[in-house]
DNA sequence: GGCATACTGGAATAGTTGTTCCAAATTTAC
DNA sequence: GTAAATTTGGAACAACTATTCCAGTATGCC
């Protein structure tokens, strides 16, 4: 749902959700249990959508700086294109429900560590076929480009210059040689 | 106040605030004038002295390199001594508050300009004295290490973990050459 | 046509919310 | 000791909150 990615948790209502919706309450309530349980829902086909469209992005392009140039490329032109700014439904979860859910919190690793080991796996790749000459490892740089990723993610939510955002990704994108 | 830091705003309540603080609700009514005042104060005092200690620590510290080493293992240690996993106030409030108050967005973009303009001038002076060697402009330098900072204080958030946060550290600011 | 299922708008529950008011108590200044 | 200022705990206000309940309506199936 995208008022819970535009608006977080706790500064959306059942009766925002409900009028966004267009469906009555107790449907509501009877489909998804409840406003935890509709979240839950909310959060994790947000993830699954985001995880497997990286997946297809770093399978498809053979060429791995040029997939990473994409990948920040595409987060650039949907920072741009967002109106009303609503970012990465996982940073702004990781921002407003770290601390104060376990659960959430256990979530978020697990999915941390599943992107991270794309983004690794994808440099190990890129080291492999000479492509990439860095002298340091899969895991530090790949590490280094998701932490970078999520930087932008935030940073765009501020300040939406594209010449900006691209010199940033230039200059991270630069440590892979 | 830490429980506007750690819950954000929407998540605090002024019930919570009046516990937190051990005064009257009347009193902090009278003082502050209201929740969302409150708030502002509070997170004025943060950008205040946050941004006055990146200051100091940048015009204390003659290397560069040194520095910005300092401050990332800096913001390594808050995270990890930080057992609530509050992370970085500014970053927080950026991902709860935008979209949703054109007067914090714009409060936001002001900060984020002077604290942008204090790592760019760092960069700057590292270059002034070949100290940084990399062909790319101070702003490019600046702009990804500022970046990666708000990346790594999200991340942090989620995993603890200080090798793999220093490792990406190391990545990043092996840019500078 | 009858029955089961699903959805509806309204109402209700119990509690919380931000904010204001008030008489009483405490603190401060002289 | 006294007056003024400040703070206090409780109460109140109006609205909102998540959630449940209900009688009526619509839909689908046999």
């Amino acid at each position: 749902m995208e008022l819970f990615w535009e608006k977080g948790f706790h500064a959306t209502s059942m009766q925002d959700l409900v009028s966004h919706l267009g469906i009555n309450r107790a449907s509501l309530y009877d489909t998804y249990g409840g406003k935890e349980a509709l979240f839950d829902k909310a959060f994790a086909y947000y993830k699954k959508t985001s995880g497997a469209w990286l997946e297809e992005l770093f399978q498809g392009e053979a060429s791995v700086k040029q997939g990473f140039q994409k990948l920040f490329e595409t987060a650039i032109q949907e920072a741009v294109s967002d109106n009303c700014r609503k970012g990465c439904f996982v940073v702004n979860t990781t921002t407003e429900m770290v601390p104060g859910s376990d659960k959430m919190q256990h979530s978020l690793m697990v999915h941390k560590a599943q992107i991270e080991k794309l983004f690794v796996g994808y440099v190990q790749k890129g080291l492999n076929s000479g492509e990439i000459t860095s002298s340091k490892s899969a895991e530090e740089l790949g590490l280094m480009l998701y932490t970078l990723y999520n930087g932008i993610r935030v940073v765009s939510k501020v300040d939406v210059n594209p010449k900006k955002l691209q010199m940033v990704v230039d200059a991270g994108l630069s440590i892979l040689g």
